[in-house]
DNA sequence: GCTCTGACGTAAG
DNA sequence: ACTTACGCCAGAG
């Protein structure tokens, strides 16, 4: 398998992980890292969305996967080079009832522990295995 | 093919 | 609490 290989399957299981994201919820870069099995790359999944925006007509593309519902650890959209982007995150989030303040400098911040979404591991991964294991979320 | 950048995160000073 | 350093690795020049 090559490397090339992995890294389409590491795009496409990003891609899938993001889609597990239930909608008006967010969840961070870093957190689908760990959930793809890679928690040392959140730079990567980055890259990932970042690559989504050509692929409109791709398998994956912007509108199936929402890009939006992932944020930095912060709670911060993460700034990128086109500002518009990062409003235009917002706007969408916004539209799902995610509520977006605006902090001091501009940046804008969702509230982690209203909208947060951190699960153990991806639904889609539990395969109804067995949830006797636990029912304490908060 | 090499270098620089970047939609991040964590550790250390 | 803030700033710096570093790891990670796919794109773009």
């Amino acid at each position: 398998m090559a490397r090339s290989d992995e890294a389409a399957a590491f795009f496409f299981t990003v891609y899938r992980a993001v889609q597990e994201i239930p909608e008006g919820k967010v969840t961070s870069y870093g957190h689908i890292a760990k959930l793809v099995g890679t928690p040392q790359r959140p730079r990567q999944v980055g890259v990932c969305l970042k690559h989504l925006s050509q692929d409109a007509g791709a398998r994956y593309n912007h509108e199936s996967v929402p890009w939006q519902r992932v944020i930095n650890a912060k709670g911060v959209i993460s700034p990128r080079s086109q500002p518009s982007g990062t409003r235009n995150q917002a706007a969408a989030l916004q539209a799902e009832g995610v509520t977006v303040t605006t902090g001091a400098l501009g940046e804008l911040m969702v509230d982690l522990g209203e909208f947060g979404w951190f699960p153990n591991s991806l639904p889609s991964d539990q395969d109804e295995k067995d949830e006797s294991e636990d029912g304490n979320e908060d």
